[in-house]
DNA sequence: CAGTGGTCTAGACCACCTC
DNA sequence: AGGTGGTCTAGACCACTGA
């Protein structure tokens, strides 16, 4: 007879886990270089494979780069080629363009019961509210809600979005620290009500896209809820299956 | 100077292609079991590290599965664990349900234009549509236009549809030796027409999401084409992203 | 028990980048 | 030249499965 082992983890994913607190405590900062692999089997005391391996499920999932000759750097949402990770829209015809950002607001509120639930907070708990339209050359194509929870995002306002040049998650990694690495989409077909079909700059009624969707940062923890309708008239919502 | 190596490719590479021509020319059948690594490593004359990094590969394409002790198999459409791989539809309220698969018609026809273009054939050529209902607990959800190339389906008829009692990729691969192995979609809103409002049991107009879906075979060769319209008022398509 | 995949190591060498 | 990641090997041992 053996014992079970329920809690047997292998060394490179104990390796693993100490990297991701070197992430999520800020020790490696996004866009910079984490040490090399030699460097880092010498302070965890494991064989240099064993950091590789840790390593290797890391790039997976797209927390770290790595690149020949130069190092592994921490990935980052300033980095261009990681602009479309999360926008899954794409022109009928032609390449991706960068979309306009437009804010339209940005509120401090308290969470409602769908919120609260989405971001797992308490509900009535202190969240901050944006709305934005992306538009592509000129044409509004997005319309975003979304919800934050206060507490890690209190100096955010509606200043800062317009100045900001960037993408949002851009944003809230180099000025909040929360860096999106996950996310879950829930997509439906709806009516464009009232006000969706003003910031659309179309007819009530029209079908359009909608779009919520739970972030998640490092510890697992939901950071962000975002409700948006996208209009599919000229594009389409793009989805690889495996 | 150094020459440029433009066609450098690892050996772990290599024996994972060679590896997919087992699997593409039929030696290595769904389901069943490959060879050990070991076997292997002796029969391809490297390493089973090699051979290890190549079924990783394969692995993390879902083309096969590792189960410890027992060894490693071909990934099959007829594993009830792969049921929603292609299907991302989910319940507003509790766990996903296998759907009825309600087959309407099977008709072989010329490709037009756009059926040509998506599964690169000319257009002209011979081609076998399929349209079916999917029904959860008897609601209409999905109704989908099957375009498939007739030269590899050309014994596909109604009564096969309408005994085969697994997935319709099941099907494909257990008839046809065609396994889909990747899948590129576009999903758009749109009102129902009459047609689609009549296979549905909703109004005229009513907004649902129009998902064309390209799937691909093991050579990388497009060998489905789709349009599916789908019911999102108790039901949404959900989608990972990282 | 033997056979499978899973982990870990140590060392050699290659490819790429920078100085 | 020296540092980085990338490949490949050989061998040891662990964990899981089934006879």
């Amino acid at each position: 007879m053996k014992p079970p082992s329920p809690t047997f983890s292998p060394l490179y994913r104990q390796i693993r886990d100490l990297a991701m607190q070197a992430l999520a405590s800020g020790e490696w900062q996004p866009g910079q270089a984490i040490p090399s692999e030699q460097e880092l089997a010498v302070r965890f005391q494991v064989s240099q494979g064993t950091v590789r391996k840790a390593i290797d499920e890391m790039v997976a999932d797209k927390l770290l780069v790595r690149r020949q000759g130069k190092g592994t750097f921490v990935a980052t949402h300033s980095d261009p080629h990681a602009l479309f990770r999360f926008l899954r829209l794409t022109p009928d015809s032609g390449e991706r363009r960068a979309l306009e950002n437009i804010p339209l607001d940005c509120l401090h509120a308290r969470a409602g019961q769908e919120v609260a639930r989405n971001l797992e907070l308490e509900p009535g708990s202190a969240v901050v509210i944006v709305r934005r339209v992306l538009r592509d050359q000129g044409v509004p194509i997005v319309a975003d809600e979304i919800f934050l929870p206060e507490e890690l995002f209190n100096d955010l306002d509606f200043a800062m979005l317009q100045n900001w040049k960037s993408s949002l998650y851009s944003l809230f990694e180099t000025r909040f620290g929360q860096r999106m690495i996950h996310a879950r989409e829930k997509i439906r077909a709806v009516a464009a009500d009232r006000p969706a079909a003003e910031a659309l700059g179309i007819s009530e009624g029209t079908p359009v896209l909608l779009v919520e969707r739970i972030a998640y940062s490092y510890a697992g923890r939901p950071v962000e809820w975002r409700r948006g309708l996208y209009l599919t008239s000229g594009h389409y919502y793009q989805n690889e299956l495996s």
